[in-house]
Formats: structure tokens, C-alpha cells, sequence
DNA sequence: CCAGAGAGTTAGTCATGCCTAACAGCTCAG
DNA sequence: CTGAGCTGTTAGGCATGACTAACTCTCTGG
């Protein structure tokens, strides 16, 4: 009666594909869980007969409302998770997704509290993202792609999305962490490649390159 | 391929098990894992086709050398993660086991290690129980139930062999911990009472009482 | 000697989650 | 307007790991 690990899974994905308001499509969970689509079908069925998610055949599923906060009981496991393997274990945090993904559906309630406690109650996971509260309340900001900056505005990064470690790593490197100064100096769009000034460096990307820093614009 | 959660759980039975060099009967691994004896025929025979254990039809099952060294790891992970809930999260020695009894099977080779270093390399669990190196090798050591004293006789706690957290608890109470000096004052066999100072207190109990208390006997 | 208790197995079933094959419906390019 | 390419479902199957029912075998007490 409790969810398992892979009901975990397939809420979140559902949540964060959803993000946006629209329904949830059967071929983008498959794609992000890496399952076939009657795999999704099937489970899509399953967690509508436990009250998890909406779903009626060929439209779609969305998470009804115990189904958020099962999601969000995960989200929070999960981000309180990598604060803590990277504040206390001294992991890095390009490492720190893949074990969260697994340890994330197996921690006590205790243990979760332990942890929250011991890292002093974080509101933000090490990439910059919020970490739901007990209640499952979800802090929200006004977050842009950074390649969305016009030439002359600056901001702040405030998140950085992606589940590839070797990005992260290459992220720190460049200083694109949650807090950094970004400035956008010039966009060459047809080129694809713009001029970003990031703490007090210069760097030239494509928009690719950047994809999933997101950065809070200066007013 | 690689040994699920339920696997390494019998892996656990079957060694703890036939820790004085019997072959485990399907009875008591049955019993001590909660499940119907044809589970454990049937798992028994999967366990043989891995490798893992000798098992041949009514004969019960003793580990090879690669299901020695598979439980040891477990056994290992099981053991440095209660050292960590305790000393680093802060929980209660009588609480640990039933975390460390699902965390042991989802922990990465790279937080073991983790772990490892943040706790100096601890020899014992907060039970006095060795913890398996790297290599798989485990301490052994001497140990006799402290019901086996005879009147006079002193001894050291040097484990205590429990899952059931009430019993920890009472023990903790009792001083029966890990390097309590213990001496028997005196035993009434036939009304199964025995007179035992703990440190510097009185305990009267029967055997079952502290049945799990193990201790190294004064030379 | 024989009945009953235990130990253990086989057979058959179920739930969970995954898969491939096949097909239905929609949209859009040619 | 027609076929290719998507999206999505149904049908059927497999692996893991659990269960009950029914059986065999062995041992022991009366
Ligand atoms: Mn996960
Ligand atoms: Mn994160
Ligand atoms: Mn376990
Ligand atoms: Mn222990």
C-alpha cells in the first residue's frame, strides 16, 4: 500500500514534466524513465487506482493533489539528500544526483528529520534548488535561461538543472554556480554563441552549453 | 546480476546463521526472515544458480566464498552505517538497526567510503560488533553469554546481539553496554535468577533477560 | 508397529514492473 | 488524398519473490 520506488520515480517525473500546467504525456515518461510506453500505460493505470495521478486513456496524466504531496515528500527527501552528502559527507555536488535518485525512497521519516536538524532546516539543495517543507509547501521564484539575458543585462544564478555530473563539474569550473554575477555582454544569435561575463570572467558558449542555468535577472 | 536487496537479506540469514559451521536449515531461515518455507526452497535454488550458496534438495545451505564475501560487504555497509546514525545523526543505538536494515542494501561503494573516512575507520558498530575491512576480513574474538559466568567470575560487555529496540533500551538503562565491567555474584539455577553487578549496580535476571549480552571473560 | 509432528519439496497462483509485437488514430508532406 | 511518422493502447510474456495446498520422508513416543 505504500508507494514503492518506481511509483517515487514515476511521480516526480510526472511533477517535473508537468511543471508548466499542461498535461503529462505517455512518450515523455517514457523518454525520461527510460521505459517503453505500454511500460507507462500500465503504471499510469496503476497510480490512477491509487488516487496518485488524473489520467484518462490517450490524455495525458496529472498528479491530483495526494499525488503532489507524495511528490513532494520525495523532492524534499531527495534534495535534503544531496545538501546533506554534500555538506557532511564532502561529496561533490556533480556526484550527488545519482546516489539521491536511489536513496531517496528509502529514508525513515526519522532519519529525514535527523538530517534536516543536523544541516540547521537548508531552504535550498546545492544546486539552488528549493527544498519543499514538511508540509510539502514548494518555495517559488522568477528564474530565466540564462541565454534568455538581452545583451547588456545582468542577473544572478540562482539554479542549475541537469542530471549530468560531467556538466556540473564543468559548471563549477567555469564559476556557473547558484550566487555567481552574470552579465550578458553580447549574443551573436545567428552564430548561436554569446559573450557572458561570470563573476570576473569571460566566457563564450552556445546556448547548448548553458542549458539549465538558470539565473534570477537584476531589476 | 547484481545481488537485490532480498538476495543479500538471505545472504545475512544464512551466515549469521551458520556462524558455528552448520548448514542452515530452511526451517530457521524461514523463521528468522518472516517467510514461508517454500520461499526459501525456492530462493535457495537461486542463490545456488548465482554462485552464492551450496545447497543441495533437504541437505540446507552453507555460503561458498563469493557468498561469504557478497554478506560481507552487506554486513560491513550494515554495520558503519549504525556507527554513522549514531555518531554522526545523532540517533539512538536502540533505534539504528531497522534503518541500517534498509540503507545496507542502497549504499554506494563511493558513501561507504564516505562514511568510512568521516568516522576514522571504526573498528565496531555501537553494539561492540566488528565491522568486515575492505577485504571482506571480520574479527573474531572470544566471547561467552554473560549467563555463562559462573558465581565469582568477572567479565567485560563486549557485544550485545539484538534486534528488538525495547531491549536495547532496557539495556542501556542497565549499563549493559559495550566495556561495562561485569562480575556474577551469584546464580540460582532452579529458579533461573542470577545476582550481576554492572559497573557499579545491582542487577537481578533471568537468562532471557540478557540473553544477547556477550561478554569477554576476566583471565 | 504406527500415528503424528517436523522438515522440506513440488505445484500452482499472485503482484509488481518490465518487455516486444501489433495495431489504431492523427497530422502533415508530397 | 495518401502514406509516413507519431502517439498511445492492447495483448501476451517474462523475472522476481511472495503465498497456500498438498505431498513426501524421517523420527519418535506410546
Ligand atoms: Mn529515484
Ligand atoms: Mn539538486
Ligand atoms: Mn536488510
Ligand atoms: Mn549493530
Amino acid at each position: 500500500m505504500p508507494n514503492s520506488s518506481v511509483n517515487e520515480d514515476y511521480l516526480k517525473a510526472i511533477f517535473y514534466l508537468g511543471r508548466d500546467g499542461s498535461r503529462v504525456q505517455t512518450t515523455a515518461l517514457a523518454r525520461q524513465l527510460g521505459v517503453s510506453k505500454p511500460s507507462v500505460t500500465s503504471m499510469l493505470k496503476r497510480l490512477a487506482g491509487k488516487g496518485l495521478v488524473d489520467y484518462s486513456s490517450g490524455q495525458g496524466a496529472t498528479l491530483t493533489e495526494e499525488g503532489r504531496l507524495a511528490t513532494m515528500r520525495v523532492v524534499r527527501r531527495h534534495r535534503l539528500l544531496e545538501t546533506f552528502l554534500v555538506e557532511v559527507l564532502h561529496l561533490d555536488w556533480s556526484e550527488v544526483h545519482a546516489e539521491a535518485e536511489v536513496l531517496e525512497h528509502h529514508l525513515s521519516a526519522r532519519m529525514v528529520d535527523a538530517i534536516d536538524r543536523l544541516l540547521g532546516h537548508p531552504s535550498e539543495d546545492p544546486h539552488g534548488h528549493p527544498i519543499p517543507d514538511a508540509q510539502g509547501r514548494l518555495r517559488t521564484r522568477e528564474l530565466v535561461p540564462l541565454g534568455d539575458l538581452a545583451a547588456g543585462e545582468r542577473g544572478t544564478v540562482r539554479e542549475v538543472r541537469t542530471a549530468q555530473s560531467g556538466r556540473l563539474q564543468r559548471w563549477k569550473e567555469l564559476g556557473l554556480v547558484p550566487g555567481a554575477a552574470v552579465a550578458m555582454r553580447s549574443k551573436q544569435d545567428l552564430e548561436d554563441v554569446m559573450h557572458v561575463r561570470v563573476g570576473d570572467r569571460e566566457l563564450a558558449t552556445g546556448t547548448e552549453g548553458v542549458d539549465g542555468v538558470f539565473v534570477e535577472r537584476e531589476e
